[in-house]
DNA sequence: TTAGGGTTAG
């Protein structure tokens, strides 16, 4: 049994015995299991009970193991039956192994209650209870469980630390997470280097990422989980190229990665747009052969998806051996954001096809999707539709996508009752949603009343002032534009400098508007300046609400060029040549100036651009751009 | 011959 390969010999020897006594079978149930084939595991029970002999304690822990494995339910509850007949129902390995079945097989409330009826629970009951919870994920029930305990004055163990730690993280319970902490520390644990991961983890998710950091380098030993670990702490605290030099650094300490720690990595990538590297990451997977599971793939398709090369992000989705709602819904995000609307909503009614549910997410995807494509009616459907054919009560941010759909289209009267008609809360991102549209289609009326509602809900954010001074400007009110950038400097409210971010040759450069730290500066402004002039040259009319007004402000004569986007572009024309590929991300939206300018520098410089701001894609190619938002 | 644990995607 114990040796590697086929059960063959041991089960030659099982039938040469004459009538084998209960222990043998259990010790091969066991063994079956183990050894991956819990089927057999099952079939020798039942041969067990056609032979009558019979079950003792052992044989239904290691049985309900099977089970579990396999996640049969109604075997399960066939040998629940058995066991209490035959009175093993009140046992204590067996109970704790019924809640592990129940949790694993998804009946955690059904574990609760076997949890519940029994009259004494060993720690390893409750240490069974929270990892079901736990697979679940309701992490609040572990807390509120462990709480129970320490009422009780039940005895817990490093065990139970470790799934209490972890369900802190995702709680972002850190005063609970502190306390056991400090028990760890009082009570010389921190040998235990799966419950100092788990710290590590706990800090990271509860926003201390100092701390795990700390903590990491403190640890004598880190194997994969502990590096995976921290680098997906780095990666959710929006660190991410933190995220990506710790996976160096994991590389040169000689830790085998596994497909875990590459999720994190991917999503690094895609939130830094680092095409290179990420391709390279995609490469790695494939040359270690780590096995494309359904969250491997979906975050390979993520990052595809982010780094505006949907085409490869189909090309994973298709290649995917399983799929869920997250892989869908990544993908309908993707094709939405890359402009595709129409092709988005075709993989939604091919989701559907396959009886896929599709969740709150799934129908942001599906409405920003009719957003970028312009469909005003297919979009009014679905948001109608999610509620009354899916049951998914719209939160927010669905309203949001709805504004965006109605003020992009030009129906900024209805977009401004169908806010005031929300049944829920507005925030300043729904009036900021508005706001924008009002500069695009000039109208002055709907962009005062937003401003007025953004300022009521959140006075200090400068890009809103900015959007109603160009709006002023864009009809020729140069008095009040300037009005409201002087009212924005009175009550102290900076803009917010934009940034951007751009990849060659794997390395990663980061640009601010009017800082010149990068070691080129001067070689990237001359890089400006010729851009400027060439692309002026050739009928380029720098958008006169922006540049009149900054200069007015700052008193520059280009106000153009302090964009930390044009800085980025003319770093990647200087570094790349004619008809390559250049990729960058932006924290702010793309402004109307930058894109008439990038058409035109696309076409002069021969460069395909493509430009991520924070939700959409813009490829410009050959002076034109694919996206539906200037006009 | 029996039971429980740490890292991952929208």
């Amino acid at each position: 049994m114990v040796l590697p390969g086929s059960m063959d010999y041991a089960l030659a020897i099982f039938d040469s015995i004459q009538e084998p006594p209960p222990a043998t079978y259990n010790i091969l149930i066991r063994a079956f299991t183990m050894k991956q084939s819990p089927e057999m595991a099952i079939l020798l029970y039942i041969k067990m009970r056609d032979n009558a002999v019979e079950p003792d304690k052992y044989t239904f822990s290691g049985i309900l193991k099977a089970c579990s494995r396999l996640r049969v339910l109604k075997e399960g509850e066939q040998i629940h039956a058995h066991i209490s007949k035959m009175g093993f129902g009140f046992h204590g390995f067996v109970q704790n192994t019924l809640i592990h079945l129940y949790a694993n097989c998804g009946k955690v409330d059904v574990a609760r209650r076997v949890f519940d009826k029994m009259q004494e629970r060993g720690v390893i009951t409750w240490n069974s209870m929270f990892a079901g919870y736990s697979k679940r994920g309701s992490w609040g029930e572990v807390v509120k469980l462990f709480q129970e305990m320490l009422e009780l004055n039940v005895e817990f163990d490093e065990v139970s630390l470790i799934s209490v730690l972890t369900a802190c993280g995702r709680v972002g319970n850190l005063e609970l997470g502190e306390w056991i902490s400090e028990y760890i520390e009082t009570k010389g644990l921190v040998g235990n280097l799966n419950l100092i991961t788990s710290l590590v983890d706990m800090y990271a998710k509860c926003g201390r990422v100092e701390e795990a950091r700390r903590l990491f380098h403190k640890m004598p030993r880190r194997d994969v989980v502990a590096w995976s670990a921290m680098i997906s702490g780095y990666n959710q605290a929006g660190r991410c190229r933190e995220a990506l030099d710790l996976f160096h650094e994991m590389q040169i300490g000689n830790v085998d990665p596994n497909e875990v720690t590459m999720v994190s990595v991917l999503s690094s990538c895609a939130v830094l747009g680092a095409f290179e590297t990420g391709k390279w990451v995609h490469f790695f997977i494939k040359r270690k052969r780590m096995k494309i599971t359904v969250t491997l793939g979906t975050a390979l398709m993520d990052f595809y998806a982010k780094c505006g090369s949907i085409e490869d992000s189909l090309e994973v989705f298709h290649k995917m051996s399983s799929k869920n709602v997250l892989s869908w819904t990544v993908l309908i995000k993707g094709l939405a954001s890359n402009g595709q609307g129409r092709r988005a909503l075709d993989f939604f009614t091919q989701m559907r096809k396959k009886n896929i549910e599709p969740n709150d997410v799934t129908f942001i995807g599906v409405l920003s999707a009719c957003s970028h494509a312009g469909l005003v009616d297919e979009g009014r459907r679905l948001f109608v539709s999610m509620s009354r054919d899916y049951g998914i009560e719209p939160r927010i941010e669905h309203y949001g996508c709805m504004v965006d759909i109605l003020a992009r289209a030009g129906f900024l009267e209805e977009a401004y009752q169908f806010v005031t008609n929300m049944p829920i809360e507005r925030n300043a991102i729904i009036y900021r949603t508005l706001l924008a549209s009002c500069r695009v289609h000039k109208s002055v009326e709907f962009g005062e009343k937003s401003l007025e509602n953004i300022v009521k809900l959140e006075p200090t954010h400068s890009g809103d002032y900015i959007l109603l001074s160009n709006i002023y400007a864009s009809v020729g009110r140069w008095e009040d534009a300037s009005r409201v950038r002087r009212q924005m400097k009175e009550k102290g409210i900076k803009k917010s400098p934009g940034c951007t971010l751009i990849e060659i040759d794997g390395a990663i450069h980061e640009f601010l508007a009017e800082h010149s730290a990068h070691p080129q500066s001067k070689e990237i402004y001359r890089a400006v300046e010729n851009m400027m002039k060439r692309i002026k040259s050739v009928g380029y009319v720098p958008d006169v609400t922006e540049a009149r007004l900054d200069a007015e402000e700052d008193d520059k004569e280009a106000a153009v060029s302090h964009h930390s986007e044009k800085l980025a572009i003319a770093f990647g024309l200087i570094n790349t040549s004619p008809g390559t590929t250049i990729r960058i991300s932006k924290n702010l939206r793309v402004c109307s100036d930058c894109h008439t300018a990038t058409k035109l520098i696309s076409k002069v410089y021969n460069r395909e651009i493509i430009v991520r701001d924070r939700n959409r894609f813009h490829h410009f190619k050959g002076g034109s751009c694919s996206c539906n938002d200037y006009w």
